[in-house]
This record gives structure tokens, C-alpha cells and sequence, in this order.
DNA sequence: CCATTAATTCGATGATCATCAAACTATTAA
DNA sequence: TTAATAGTTTGATGATCATCGAATTAATGG
């Protein structure tokens, strides 16, 4: 897998308009430009408000969630019955480096 | 259409390795860092050379290549029998911006 | 005019996708 | 232990996708 192809995966993740606002709603909350940002966001908070924002179910939410997993963007972890989610500064740094000017990557 | 669906759209448009490899092609090609850069390079180029890089037949790459004008990543022109195409700056601009860092887009 | 070249259009095909309803698992609470 | 809650899995469906071969258009050169 060429990092090229890294990088298409990435945004086949984010070609979908509902995927792409979930991803949106967790940069929102994990990069907000605060000094010490909060990392975690309960799906739960999703599911309970944002899927009628989306007009999605339960099941699809799941599923979007994982290909967000699955494409790196972002990592989960587990409480009791609820689901965390982070937002991956890894790949969100190679994303933002793959959009960088040439000239100033260059520099 | 709001903005989050265009970004999706353009998010689209990449998501196929091989267009990505196309659009890649041409960002090298118009943004390499120059004072003045080249604006415009053939696509006669990419299907005499990058297709068979690329392993995919001419039909491909032209529909490919419509792809990427309607998500409004590039631009053609044709002369002759020639087709050239260039970066949109607006929506690379456009794609650098949103995956700026939330500190620095607000400074 | 004819042949060649550059690219597009058409029609088809197998693959992947987004979404849902229904059934399920696991955790908490009464 | 029963009920409720949070999320997942399964199986299905209609939609979109990537790619191809064949036919087609448009421009160039003899």
C-alpha cells in the first residue's frame, strides 16, 4: 500500500457528507485551539443528538464510525455501554502536511 | 449544497487512487514551488505516458478526468486535438484551509 | 480525400456503497 | 432477574462506481 493510497483511502472516508460531519463534529471538539484539548467525545452525544441533525439511524452512524476507524482518521475506546471517540492526530497532520504549499513543504 | 457537501464532493474526486494520481500529476506539474509556476500541461502527456504508469485505458482516464473538473479540482482547455488541463487554485486553496489547524485559520 | 492521432461517448459488467429494519449483545438499573 | 439503554451485526436493496471494448468525433498531415 503506497501512501498515496493511504491517502485515498482517507478521503474515500470523508467523501461521504455524513461520514465527513461526524469526522467534522470530533475535530471540532478534539482541535478546538485550546492549550490542553479534550481528546474524547462520547458517541453517545452523537447518536442521542446529532443523527437527527443527520436524519441517519443508529446502524449506519456504527457503520461510518468504523470506516473512519478503518481509514485511520480516528481511534475508539470503550466505557460500560458507551463508545469514545478521538480524532487520530497522526493522520490528521498527514492530511493536513499532503495540502501543504509544495514551497513552504519544500523549505 | 453546503459547504461540508463540497468538500465531500471534492473528497470524492480523490478517492480513487488513480485520480488521485492524475490530480497529484498535475499539482507537481502547476504548483512546484516556482516564482512564475507552468500553468497548464497536456493531457496527451498522461495518456501517452501516465496511463501506462497508471495500467488503466484511455476511456478511463477521460472520464477520470471529468471527474476531477466537475468536483471543480482542475480545469481544461483544449487546443487542437489536445486537452490541457490546470489546478484550480480556489478549491486547493480551498482544501488547504480546511485541514489548517483550527489555532492558526483563527489568528 | 484518406489515414492517423487524441480524446470522448456508449453500453455493459462486476464491485462497492449508504442505508435501513430486525435481531442481537452487552451493560446498567430497578 | 427483568427492563431499559447503547451500540453492533446481519441481510437486504437500490445506487453509484471503475473499468473496459467498441464505436465515434474532431483535428492534423499527407
Amino acid at each position: 500500500m503506497s501512501d498515496t493510497d493511504d491517502m485515498a483511502r482517507a478521503f474515500k472516508a470523508l467523501s461521504n457528507p455524513n461520514r465527513l460531519k461526524i469526522y467534522l463534529e470530533f475535530v471540532r471538539y478534539c482541535d478546538n485551539g485550546e492549550p490542553a484539548p479534550v481528546k474524547d467525545m462520547p458517541v453517545g452525544c452523537l447518536l442521542g443528538e446529532a443523527i437527527k441533525r443527520l436524519n441517519i439511524g443508529a446502524p449506519t452512524v456504527s457503520h461510518h464510525i468504523k470506516e473512519l476507524v478503518d481509514a485511520g482518521l480516528i481511534t475508539t475506546t470503550r466505557q460500560g455501554r458507551q463508545l469514545f471517540c478521538a480524532v487520530e492526530p497522526a493522520m490528521r497532520d498527514k492530511l493536513r502536511a499532503f495540502f501543504a504549499p509544495v514551497m513552504e513543504a519544500s523549505a
